[in-house]
DNA sequence: CGTATTTGACCGGCGC
DNA sequence: GCGCCGGTCAAATACG
């Protein structure tokens, strides 16, 4: 744990060397055991290293469900998206936590992500009730989507239906369900966090914000996998085990931001929190739902069955779990779609503080098809490299950097004795 | 007989 | 304050 701090930097590292590294860092922490590889290009579409992830993250089309990829495209046809999805929010987190600016903050995201901007929305609630994915941008253009179906690259059907968690849990009944409305990336309000990490710090629950105006709030508690939808709702905050860069200070509540302004007037009890240990905290939650029979998914954790309830509208039960190992408190529930009773919808809450007692072996075992995402560039090299300071935030960093990473090596093709090589230690570390 | 599951009671939060 | 609701407890029960 020495070097948690994954900063970008403005130098060239050795990509290969840190392979492992930035696979290790793409599914570090995750209360789900995944494991991430390198794959070889596959041909001339594209020869840059591609990252399979499994289990992948899921997104559900109108048609089936696929793999989410976050994929890494030329910015000039980003599309800003926002998402808790862990990997790519934890990704986002070191990401960022050197800026201030969200100017750069968008740019360099933008840079990164391909598909999308990825990015934090600061005056949402942080929790896995809130969001999962939405491209912003598609909300209300089907051309949009399309567009994004198509770039992405998945052979799926159907556009990409995005909903957010609680108004996916009215979409039953309501045939014309709106969207949130995100805050827009531009949105000057940000000011109130002097970073990312702060944010990040400050609110690891839904403490940290809520916004105003806008509907997202609270249903912490719902989080409604839906069945057809959405699919890895995520949501992280760091507890703390892992304090990104040196400043831990928690923000003092008040301070902590417009969203707290709005939402202050009332506050009073329910805010101040802290109570003696009574104080519930729901930990980030986030679910996968994937297609099977089955309706355990051996994830290699051992559970504890500690209850079941009917779902609400759904004619399948919901069953309460709960991690075995001693002081363990990592609870999932599973529960299948209530429509296409196809789909298995596990939830996960909390983050095991113990590794994977049963090593789960990833290949053979695979729940879904492996999820390639490409890698346009090889900006995540910078993840690595030893922090330094970027000039100033809002000057185009991320620009900046890209360009120079554009220019530092290509990134070779990856040949399969190395790949082997990379494979995550993670993998290996679980399996024993 | 030790342990995992079942299942209805119980609880705290929230909306009315 | 009441009742709904998601979630949890725990006594009874099933398992082997
Ligand atoms: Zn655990």
């Amino acid at each position: 744990m020495e070097e948690q701090q994954f900063q970008l930097v403005d130098h060239n590292i050795d990509l290969e060397s840190d392979l492992d590294k930035i696979l290790q860092f793409l599914v570090r922490d995750e209360p789900f055991q995944r494991s991430a590889r390198l794959v070889p290009a596959d041909d001339s579409a594209c020869n840059n290293p591609k990252v399979a992830f499994e289990p992948p993250w899921v997104l559900t089309y109108d048609e089936q469900p696929s793999a989410f990829v976050p994929q890494f495209l030329p910015s000039d046809s980003a599309i800003p998206v926002s998402t808790l999805s862990s990997p790519l929010l934890a990704l986002q987190r070191e990401l960022l936590c050197p800026y201030t600016s969200d100017l750069a903050t968008s740019s360099i995201t933008e840079d990164i992500l391909g598909h999308g901007v990825l990015f934090q929305e600061r005056n949402a609630t942080y929790d896995s009730s809130s969001s999962p994915i939405f491209p912003q941008q598609l909300l209300n253009s089907d051309d949009e989507r399309q567009r994004l179906n198509q770039m992405s690259g998945l052979d799926c059907p159907g556009l990409l239906r995005l909903i957010s968690l609680p108004q996916y849990q009215q979409a039953g009944s309501s045939p014309g369900l709106s969207y949130p409305t995100p805050p827009s990336s531009l949105q000057p309000s940000w000011e109130v966090f002097h970073s990312f990490t702060e944010m990040l710090e400050g609110g690891g629950g839904p403490a940290v914000v809520t916004t105003p105006n806008s509907s997202l709030s609270s249903s912490v508690s719902e989080e409604a996998v839906d069945e057809e939808t959405s699919h890895p709702v995520a949501s992280y905050s760091r507890p703390d085990d892992m304090i990104v860069t040196g400043s831990k200070r928690k923000l003092a509540p008040e301070l902590t931001s417009i969203e707290n302004l709005a939402s202050m007037p009332d506050s009073k009890k329910q805010n101040k929190s802290a109570r003696k240990g009574k104080k519930r905290v729901r930990e980030p939650r986030y679910a996968i739902q994937t297609r099977s029979d089955k309706d355990v998914l051996e994830d290699g954790y051992k559970w504890r069955k500690y209850g079941q309830k009917t779902v609400k509208n759904s004619p399948h039960p919901r069953s309460y779990y709960r991690c075995t190992y001693n002081k363990c408190s990592v609870k999932k529930t599973v529960e299948r779609s209530c429509e296409d009773s196809g789909l298995v919808i596990t939830t996960y809450e909390g983050v095991h503080n113990h590794p994977s007692p049963t090593a789960i072996r990833s290949s053979s075992e695979s729940l879904f098809l492996d999820t390639i995402i490409p890698f346009s560039r090889p900006v995540y090299s910078q993840l690595f490299a030893e922090t330094r300071r970027l000039p100033s935030p809002d000057q185009r960093v991320g620009f900046d950097v890209a360009m120079q990473i554009r220019g530092a090596r290509q990134l070779p093709q990856m040949d399969r004795g190395l790949l082997e090589d990379m494979v995550p230690s993670t993998i290996r570390m679980t399996s024993t």
